[in-house]
DNA sequence: ATCTAACCGAGACGGTACGTCAGGTCTTTCA
DNA sequence: TGAAAGACCTGACGTACCGTCTCGGTTAGAT
């Protein structure tokens, strides 16, 4: 997770409980202030552990959050609803249900935020919450591809390049829609907007 | 912009020069600092402005770049470019100018992150950036039914439906391309999300 | 007063009212504020004048504050009580009547400690405070040498040497009883005092 | 001295030199700024401290200037010179010369001034500074009855009342004498000083 | 069975920025 | 042209957190 295993034998070892309290509080924290007025005082005080205690595993407030949300996504499963429409329906409902919860709301922007300055923490945000999404697109064309709803991708190139479209215009379409534009992305919507996104990726492969 | 014009007739009159100075100077501070860095006194300074000065006309850091990035987004325009497709990939190319100067990557993501909490910075964003983009879809969309390209839509419920959903789509997917993933929307890209975003309307609307 | 009477004679004259005004709402605020915590916008706003006007009039605090607490003092007044011991003691309570009114008590000692490090200000003081006090000192040693109470002094040098001391010790007796010791400096003390004060002048005198 | 003793047994220990240096910078600041233009950012800078450190350990400029003034009385001693007059003398001339060196003279009547408004100021400022001086007080004129110079006071509320009445006499004398009128209590003030007062006190005794 | 290294809590440390406020000055409009 | 209104700059205020450090003490694994 944070620690970079310092290789250390002896010595008294790293209470695990911490950790969990940690991260626990720090999304207890989010909810109830928000990340501007998350400080880390305070979240060490929830948890009951000293300051130090946690500057000794994480670097600061970023990688901290990025830690607490990314906790948040590892509830997101692909189960096998029978056709594409209905697995991305399933998946765009499970994502636009966690960020919704005001944890991931305040923490997450706000962490993608600081990234654009900072190549580390956008490496730790793509690595604990992007790919694990980036891995369900990928599950969910296989599974479609077996199922005969969408061709076998002839060039990896371009199979990649269409990877990448599908997962920026999914889940940027989500986020824009739950936090920019603040309103909720229901059955309804995301029944639209799947119906758009399908239509839209079928018609470019007949095309190709 | 700030000034909830107090139609006080009598005293020393604001000075016009200082709102430029300072917003100039915040897009200023914005790239070398970004926002998480970006102090107020620093802006005064930068701006040759007293601080008070600052808070006399902005209730803090949130609306001070809410405003400054406002600003960026000024020069949207929506150019007859010959069609629908044309329209849209020349206005999606112009947004992510804007998105990849570091002006805006540094503080849009943050202020929409604190509008989680905040409704009125909501507002404030939604009516000084997020309103000028959506006014451009709506005018992308007239001048394609004009053009025959979209049928007239028969429902006004469900046509504001799908207004919403486009810039979702369109928006989200452009700041999902820029800032989580990081990469560039470059015209290749925007060719590619073009192609599937109109086939998928076109197809929507035929099925309707 | 304060005034230098730059003998302008165009132009709008000062409104005499904005002064009483002014050094009114000064000790006012003296009363509610003490002199800390007493500022210049806040008498200019209870006086209903700019505060521009007051700069116009005094350099500062300071010499406000002296000037409003200058006027205090006016009412001291030496009536003749018919013994030397009489006499002071009338006028020792007329003083420490006027200390524990809480516009001098706040203000007098503030202005005595920033003199300590302005000559001006300690020469404004001295004029509008001090010398009034001085005065009642000369006066009531001329009638009780009217009275043969004491006798004529035969050196002037001394003389002035001997009017100092008692000043410094009637005055400053008053203030340290008032101000530093907290504790009233009512009949029975002054009665005490004035017995000793004065057993020490005549003792002093018949030794000479 | 500030401390309220919080008991506390665990974590960082207080820097002892933190106080000394702190002191030391506020007597320093005073003598070059005076009381009204010291600041306790500046007196922290001073001391090489930072201000939260400073804030932590006194409460404001007050009660910092009370504690850094008071250890200049400490130095205020009673050595026996052989007879009451000469006693007084002696610690008529040591107070004197405290209070004519600019950290005093700045500091003290400021703070008293404050303490006109501020009940728990007042009390600090008779623990750590004026009692010490009554002290003195006390100590002389128990001297002075073991020398046979004094009677032995016989009623001890009057006796009570009669140092109080001796200790605003004589500070009252030197603080009034020193920074209101200005003037040196050199040696001959302070010999004519002690005539009078002990005539006085003398003179009362043999009346009662 | 005792070292002993790394952990733990508490809390003081030097700093930075906050948002407010007062001191003075300057620039309007009004009387 | 003075007075009132109020915006302006300067700079101190007292607070909150930062990230680091120094304590006294605890908890294992290694000797």
């Amino acid at each position: 997770m944070q620690s970079r295993t310092p290789a250390s034998r002896t010595g008294r070892p790293r209470s695990a409980a911490a950790d969990t309290a940690i991260l626990a509080a720090t999304r207890e924290a989010l909810v109830e202030l928000g990340w501007s007025k998350l400080t880390l005082g305070d979240v060490a005080t929830r948890a009951g552990v000293a300051k130090t205690t946690l500057y000794r595993r994480w670097a600061g407030k970023n990688e901290l959050v990025v830690d607490a949300v990314a906790e948040l996504f590892d509830e997101l499963e692909l189960p096998d609803r029978g056709s594409l429409a209905a697995d991305i329906e399933g998946v765009v409902l499970q994502f636009a249900a966690i960020l919704v919860r005001p944890e991931a709301k305040s923490g997450l922007m706000a962490v993608v935020a600081e990234s654009t300055r900072d190549d580390a923490l956008r490496e730790r945000i793509r690595a604990s919450i992007v790919e694990r999404q980036m891995c369900l697109v990928l599950e969910g064309r296989a599974r479609a591809q077996l199922r005969g709803e969408l061709p076998p991708e002839p060039d990896p190139e371009e199979s990649a390049r269409t990877v990448d479209l599908i997962f920026d215009m999914v889940a940027g379409a989500v986020v824009h829609r739950t936090l920019v534009s603040g309103k909720a992305a229901d059955a309804e919507w995301v029944r639209d907007f799947t119906r758009v996104l399908l239509l839209g990726l079928t018609g470019a492969a007949r095309e190709a």
